[in-house]
DNA sequence: TGTACATCAGTGAACGCGCGTTCACTGATGTAC
DNA sequence: TGTACATCAGTGAACGCGCGTTCACTGATGTAC
């Protein structure tokens, strides 16, 4: 029966923990972010880690919902930021939000989108956080008059409808999936920029980004 | 001075070592590969492998060397397979083939494609072997008759127009910036998928996968 | 074909490290009267 | 406002583990005569 009070500092503290964690992640990454590094950082006993988190697994999911949840606010604040503009431009900052999110954290990006830590199964809280993102982008595409998509290459059964049309009601299903497709280039763009893959045929990666997002515009249909 | 026959059983037994390692890869993922676990795992004592690699990051240098060559076959032996066909079905062929094999060692693709290991530098020995891939596209590029893309959108030093020249020759900047982001989205789609972010969109990922990679023929001007 | 010897492959103990987690404990803090 | 006491936050030692790497060593293997 902790008293409001006690419930609050633990709050407080949880929080700072998470704060020194998430230090330690920009610098040196998810694999080497230990329970004991937190504490020695923060000058406190490892033990006493364990009054905020049950254990490391516990940790490393609230950093993952967190930035997911980061994530997610740099699209949000992009797409109203935006409001005013042609869907085109509006698409073009999205991309540019989540590629600056990324180049600023890179170690988050990877714990977010890199490889799966092993033994690490993420669970359903995160679900929520990681959602953020593409509904930014659907609030996006939802107003833009999209050129249409030929429904027949898109079998019935390819993909979850139900889901699709939460998140991106009234398009057709190959719109759904010409929007799928889209959002995993865009972190395909990402991803290999950041670990390393265009090193030797990119020059000059922003402006690069810049061209193949108006790619990635012309695959999903938004209008010039 | 190493003879001509201990040279050999060297070799033979370092390939051994590599073997092993590679079923540990495949078994647990590469950030619990550790020279003590292949060791272990073949009756050797850990100090034995020293003999064959000079640390964990030399093995694991040539792991990764070996997975990129192993994936530039399956791409290669695609695109040789595939060389009658018209250009739609052989990209969508090679775009399978590599699909195929992520799906077949998702450990290994995450050493290559997914989170940089900390503190390990891919040395410049990998490089040939990854460009291998980039080659096999560009084999099928090369004498697809894409459709033409304007230049004025792709800004002079934006990409290392050398290296891009002598891989996917006589073809104009635009058409290298949107073979770049092809490229990358292919993989962006295989990570998503791998690394469970289309969890909850996608019913059939196969089917997807196809349809996705018609989307991105279009994206590069593969023609109908 | 047989023997002597140099080189090799592999051993096993050891060093020092960091990790997650547990546990009995000591002061400090907040609460109830 | 003062005191008694329950709850709390944090300690530090310990357990058992696995890791990379080194080193002096012992048999086995291949070679040269």
């Amino acid at each position: 029966m902790a008293s409001p009070k006690v419930e609050q500092n633990r709050a407080i503290k949880a929080e700072a923990i998470k704060a020194e964690a998430r230090l330690l992640l920009a610098r040196d990454g998810a694999s080497s972010l230990s329970l004991r590094a937190v504490a020695r950082s923060m000058g406190l006993a490892s033990s006493a880690l364990y009054r905020y988190f049950e254990s490391r697994d516990a940790l490393l999911t609230s950093l993952i919902v967190d930035a997911y949840d980061d994530l997610g606010e740099a699209c949000e604040r992009s797409v109203q930021a935006s409001a005013a503009w042609v869907p085109r431009a509006r698409f073009a900052a999205l991309c540019g939000a989540i590629r600056n999110w990324a180049l600023a954290q890179p170690h988050a990006y990877g714990l977010l989108f890199g490889t799966p830590i092993p033994g690490y199964a993420a669970p359903a809280t995160t679900i929520d956080a990681a959602t953020r993102v593409p509904l930014a982008f659907a609030a996006i595409l939802h107003d833009a008059p999209l050129e249409s998509a030929n429904d027949d290459a898109v079998p019935a059964g390819t993909l979850v409808d139900a889901a699709l049309v939460a998140i991106l009601p009234g398009q057709s299903r190959a719109t759904h999936a010409r929007a799928l497709c889209t959002w995993s280039s865009v972190f395909g763009l990402v991803s290999f920029e950041l670990f390393g893959h265009f090193v030797g045929s990119v020059a000059d990666p922003e402006r690069f980004f810049d061209v193949a997002v108006a790619n990635l515009a012309d695959l999903i249909g938004v209008p010039r």
